[in-house]
DNA sequence: CTCCAGGTTGCGT
DNA sequence: ACGCAACATGGA
């Protein structure tokens, strides 16, 4: 795992909108689709071939609004609210935040050369060309969404996050609609199970969600000390000796908030029928199963676990 | 009605 | 170390 550095940018002459560059092998629209899939998202809106999310962005109050459109070779940042020329710094930050959501900084061809001659990826790689793992920037969102998702159906882990988010959110309003931030970790550590179990979360995941709050907000949990931790395995201890989270959600958010291509949710139920169905057996793999067909994915298991499961969500 | 969901904990062998 | 009930509710 390496320590990130500013992603380049270029920025317009009206200073609200940048450009970034990304690394083949790319595609906008197979990223759109991904992030098109879940009718119940709520962190995120797509319209008219564009994705909109609001961000924050430092030395400022007031949350942004930004549209992302793209191409085969690159994405295009414009800021549409508050609708005046950015800071330099609001600038890298948005150019931070999307070279972290879209993945531009992990070099994908060893991927795709091994994807190549692998059963169960190659047909992903054909059809999901240019797909990049959609990541979950913050962490704290990133290990909510791994609690609230935690053995539930999606369609109701979509329901439950956009409760949560909705009641102790903030919201920039653009064109009639909202665009929520996530709750902040100082908001949600202070709120009772009670509060948590109201909206239909259980009383256990309530208390794993204020637990993991109450840890980013005194700053025991960051991602700094997660990426410092000495690699994949010693990152993954320090998740798992936290209350709630398993080797599963470990792996999940080391995948999609730490960026480590080598992380691999082996429990998961997805994987397990993706693999079912792309290798058309007729019941689900066992862990030792999975263990030897993986044997080759080595150091890229997060991408195949997100190629895999993409042919099922 | 039954079974399964993008699992984890805590307690029992 | 390994097995297993409990957690709780929605959707097929």
């Amino acid at each position: 795992m390496q320590s990130p550095y500013p992603y380049p940018y270029t920025a317009s002459n009206d200073g609200k909108e940048i450009r970034l560059e990304a690394p083949v092998p790319f595609s906008f629209d197979q990223n759109l689709s991904y992030l098109s899939r879940a009718a119940g998202e709520s962190m995120h809106r797509v319209l008219n071939g564009c994705v909109r999310k609001a961000i924050l962005v430092p030395n400022e109050t007031e949350a942004a609004l930004i549209e992302v459109d793209g191409q085969e070779d690159g994405l295009t940042i414009r800021f549409l609210s508050p609708d005046r020329p950015q800071a330099p710094e609001a600038l890298q930050a948005a150019a931070d935040y999307i070279a972290e959501w879209f993945d531009l900084r992990n070099d994908l061809k060893p991927f795709y050369k091994l994807a190549e001659h692998d059963p169960l990826l190659q047909p992903t790689i054909e059809s999901y060309w240019g797909l990049r793992t959609i990541g979950i920037p913050d962490l704290f969102e990133a290990l909510c969404w791994g609690i609230i998702g935690q053995q539930i159906n999606l369609p109701f882990a979509y329901t439950l996050k956009r409760r949560f988010v909705e009641r102790y959110g903030e919201a920039v309003v653009y064109d009639g609609e909202s665009y929520w931030l996530f709750p902040e970790p100082e908001t949600v550590a202070t709120l009772t199970v009670e509060q948590l179990t109201e909206l239909q979360l259980t009383s256990r995941k309530s208390e794993y969600l204020i637990g993991v709050a109450g840890l980013i907000a005194e700053g025991t949990l960051t991602k700094e000390k997660l990426l410092a931790a000495g690699g994949l395995k010693a990152a993954e201890r320090m998740l798992v000796g936290i209350r709630g989270i398993g080797p599963w959600t470990a792996n999940y958010v080391l995948m999609r908030c730490l960026r480590s291509p080598d992380a691999f949710p082996i429990d998961d139920v997805g994987l397990h029928n993706a693999i079912k169905h792309v290798a058309e057996m007729d019941r689900k793999p066992t862990k030792d199963e999975i263990t030897a067909m993986s044997a080759e994915w080595s150091g890229w298991e997060a991408y195949a676990t997100f190629y895999l499961w993409r042919l099922l969500y």
